[in-house]
DNA sequence: ATGCTCTGATTAAACGTTTAAGCACGCATA
DNA sequence: TATGCGTGCTTAAACGTTTAATCAGAGCAT
């Protein structure tokens, strides 16, 4: 900077305040700077930037699990909003338990974030960090800035199932103490309706007992009626299907399976899986937005209330809907079924077709 | 900083000395000054201690695509890696095309990054780009820094295979492009062994013509006598295999099928895959210490080359092994077997056990 | 001619560290 | 007693910006 001052004989003040569009520059001195910047290939130093003004034009990103199948989306979709916002994206993350978590969030302090976005472990209350902080979580979580809107999400693939039939149908969770699940299940339960009897079934308390990766006993539960899998995660839906296959049991034409968040997997595997998938852009766009507008000054601020604020952000809509995906692993329920039967179809995977 | 100088009667720069150990300062006078720090809860700035040194402790990871379900693996042992070694990890997404990597490139250059990971789009080179780099790609790439020994692990797998008796098998692979796959496919045939008869699948070749998630037609090669389906992804492997089952064509008991890389779903599907997986926490250490060995002031440099190298680094072991992972989606081909048969068994997939 | 305001620039301080150079002192050596 | 040296600390500059304060000159009204 001082180079472009020195070659054009100003001093590097005015140079800053051209390049800014700050004080008051001639509108040619402008130009001039313009031109023997690019000329001289000049690119700022963030970090003297950051020294002088305290603010690094970097957030920090916490992850509950970075090994979630879940969080290439996120990560995509926060990266992408941040760069566009002029934000770079430093990750952490909090590998299970809680004091990580916290360690995390200080390593991020630390290194002076602007503030962070935070996809909480299940159950974790974020404390005022000393930074503007927006929450991934679930919209019934108090403090939850935006979320993709789980229970909706539920409840339209609740309608889809009820539409096709199904009147008998086991909901398939991972953990009995996650928001998200427990939302999406309600959602579940109230779009399939009062006349359809529901089961839930959770994995962790299964595997507690018979060992991780054990079989969930699904055929079992088919020749005892139910019609209809509905997990509320792909990987869950990718097991039932997998596990009904291998006991010969037909999908969709014996019963249906269907998951949620459209994992990378769900439109490959035969039959593709009917699933359910959040916005994540949207929902990046509103985090990081609303992390902005606490972190970057109000324009209009005539008070002297030019205070940071500290704590979790909000945004006006805190939940966006999710999209359901009709793919091939559902349809109607046979009227009077033999569920031991394979039935081998013509089946013909396409790409699926968006509904909603 | 000032604060604890101040309140001791001493000079900043003391205080400075004495928290990195650096000049001369008093045993005593260290104590003191370390209490005084955590009594005032003293945290550097790193920005500052950054626009000082020229060094700001932050690494970039440059990925092809955060979508790709490796990308967890990935960005977990990195993120991991780095911050034992104090360094913070910012990502970049090159979303696809050549262009957005080079632009990727170009935003972690600004914020300063001391170097980079990168996991270079397939058939990219990746130029001298002003900080030190390590790439990630293959051991048979040039410039490559450290990877897994993709080549072992196909040969591995070829062993496994050849061993059950399989001497006709298909290799599945998404692209002809990628070096990667290649080198996974040459080991498999070379671990098959040469009386082996194999064929090659490139699935980005048939959905060329007959669209995305479109159906491959294994069944019919079952029925053309291959035994064994052996994909270079576990994304592949996970396709083939439900198109197997949904064809009534059982896994292990009539065709085997195996994938590469562990991903999330291997040991929960049912049959669970066989698989083969590699180390990325030893290759990210060996990546950042790579990484930082460029980087940090070599000890005992008395020379004058305290220049710090600009292009890509280079490790002392290029090439980790991966490591077989028997499951339950291999078994012996059966002598006078008739594929169309569905032939349910009692299938109890447990946690995997690891080989060699 | 004197004072006032507006414009376009400059000066200097500040952000929080690191580090080379310097200084004062005590102690051993000549 | 003078010389030299090691020790423990201080001084001051530097890193590359931003920004409040200042200043010289021009135009204009008094």
């Amino acid at each position: 900077m001082s180079a472009i001052a020195a070659a054009l004989g100003v001093s590097a003040a005015t140079v800053s305040n051209a390049l800014s569009g700050k004080g008051r520059v001639s509108p040619e001195l402008i130009e001039k700077v313009r031109a023997k910047a690019s000329e001289l290939g000049y690119v700022p130093s963030l970090t003297a930037r950051a020294l002088r003004t305290g603010r690094t034009g970097v957030l920090g990103l916490v992850l509950p699990d970075i090994a979630n199948p879940l969080f290439p989306q996120i990560a995509q979709a926060i990266e992408n909003a941040a760069s566009n916002a002029g934000y770079g994206v430093l990750i952490a993350d909090s590998r299970g338990d809680i004091a990580a978590q916290t360690e995390a969030i200080g390593r991020l302090l630390e290194r002076g974030v602007d503030g962070m976005v935070i996809v909480p472990r299940r159950g974790t209350r974020i404390a005022d960090v000393g930074c503007p902080v927006a929450v991934i979580d679930t919209p019934s979580t108090p403090g939850n800035t935006v979320s993709a809107d789980h229970w909706d999400g539920g409840s339209q693939m609740g309608r889809h199932l009820a539409e096709l039939g199904h009147r008998k149908v086991l909901l398939i969770g991972t953990s009995a103490s996650s928001n998200v699940q427990n939302d999406r299940i309600g959602g579940l339960k109230a779009g399939l309706g009062a006349q359809a009897e529901c089961d839930t079934m959770w994995i962790e308390k299964i595997e507690a007992v018979s060992g991780e990766g054990c079989p969930l006993g699904l055929a079992d539960k088919a020749r005892a009626g139910f019609t209809a899998f509905a997990a509320v995660s792909d990987l869950s839906a990718l097991r039932a299907l997998t596990e009904l296959q291998r006991a010969g049991i037909g999908v969709p034409e014996t019963v249906s399976v269907t998951g949620f968040d459209d994992l990378i997997w769900s439109a490959v595997v035969t039959p593709a899986l009917t699933t359910v998938r959040m916005d994540m852009a949207t929902i990046a766009d509103l985090a990081i937005a609303a992390l902005i507008r606490a972190i970057e000054p109000e324009g209009e601020a005539e008070n002297g209330a030019e205070e940071i604020s500290t704590g979790n952000v909000t945004s006006e809509t805190d939940r966006v809907p999710m999209q359901l995906i009709v793919r091939q692993s559902t349809g109607a329920p046979q009227a009077g079924r033999t569920p031991n039967l394979h039935a081998p179809t013509s089946n013909k995977p396409t790409a699926g077709e968006l509904k909603s």
